[in-house]
DNA sequence: TAGATTGTTAATCGATTAACAATC
DNA sequence: TAGATTGTTAATCGATTAACAATC
């Protein structure tokens, strides 16, 4: 196939692939099937299959993909074959969680600036960083050439430090706070919100299994 | 409309309609269109008056949707109107953060207990609750009626947690390690995996704007 | 009444899955 | 050669959007 524009339901699957050709790669296994893929990643084969052909002819018929082979493609798709500077801007517990992640980050995204506009926390450490002051959020971008901002800032300081970090030059925005932000479209915005995650979840939860206002709760 | 089956992208928007709802409702707005709620949340209000219609006839023609009743309704639907208690699985720094949301959580949704494997962590405090010992887990379920569990473990130890969880009971898992759970169908599981969201996010960059080899870093 | 906005049907768009020839 | 598995087309399924009669 080739080309086409890649829908986004695509590319958010390739690092699912990736992390499982990781682990493939770890435990030495040469090759893999888009069928034994599907079983542990819960896809269907056909999709693995449309998905990287979308990017070019990365199997051989009668014998699967080629681990190693594939890492590199992706990691090339996905940018990942480069490092790319991270900005977290907000060093409460959030902040502080997400630091210590960069081990899963394809060692290619990189955390490597912490800002926090609270002055008390500015000057502490986070792992290795210094928390620095907001306000040089905009220096510290260009020097450090810092592409993709984590937003783990309150709810109502999540939209101003995201006006910041556009202006400061961000190409993308990882944004923790449960609301919209307005961005124009050429800087690009993934959502991560838990609380929709979880709010969502009590919808299937099952009827009739609610306290029952008499029962008595153990603490 | 009424009734059908709904489907997972309904759902998951429901939880986005409420939050801004409740905005409204703290403002005193009495009213909203959806045309007005598709401008705030970016999405198309016909789609927005589908979701609704699956659930009854919210609206009324020529007004829009009461914002308290709404409220109400989709609370209702979304079980939010009985307090639903969740058990917090990892008592590390994301477990710590997560603690912290009980406010964002409708104020039925609500973490009241947490465990950790790691002995060091039991008897600690987070907020006002205790950290208690994994083998807790079962009974603290039981006696608190905890029906949702949410892990924060490493990746290596969540699907022995997963399984504890279902063993003891557990309805449905927010899962925050990037690996895919294997669970049984009774169980709904939502993946919040924020390193897909970011390494996704690297597809998006621009080409060409890489560091260049020869370029110096200002630390 | 005129303007606004819903609920719902029909049209469109897009994503997933099945099927299979090609070929290792 | 026989068995396995890809890449790709066609079929299916599902979700979004447009349009509009009903009606507040």
């Amino acid at each position: 196939m080739k080309s086409d524009k890649i829908s986004e339901a695509v590319v958010r699957r390739l690092p699912v692939y990736l992390r499982y050709l990781n682990e493939l790669h770890t435990r030495e296994v040469p090759t893999v099937s888009s069928q034994e893929l599907g079983q542990k990643l819960d896809l269907n084969p056909a999709q693995i299959r449309k998905d990287l052909a979308y990017f070019g002819d990365f199997g051989r018929k009668g014998i699967g993909y080629d681990v190693s082979y594939l890492i590199e493609k992706i990691r090339h798709i996905l940018k990942l074959d480069q490092q790319i500077n991270v900005a977290l801007i907000g060093a409460g517990n959030l902040g502080h969680a997400l630091s210590n992640y960069n081990a899963y980050l394809q060692e290619t995204m990189k955390i490597v600036a912490v800002f926090d506009s609270y002055t008390p926390k500015v000057g502490t450490q986070i792992n290795t960083l210094t928390v620095q002051p907001i306000d040089e959020l905009s220096e510290t971008v260009q020097s450090k050439h810092i592409r993709v901002g984590i937003i783990t800032v309150p709810n109502t300081e999540a939209q101003r430090v995201a006006d910041q970090l556009i202006e400061a030059g961000i190409e993308a925005i990882l944004n923790f706070a449960p609301i919209i932000l307005k961005t124009p479209p050429h800087v690009r915005v993934h959502t991560a919100d838990f609380t929709t995650d979880l709010l969502s979840l009590a919808y299937y939860l099952e009827d009739g299994k609610e306290l029952e206002t008499n029962e008595q709760l153990t603490e």
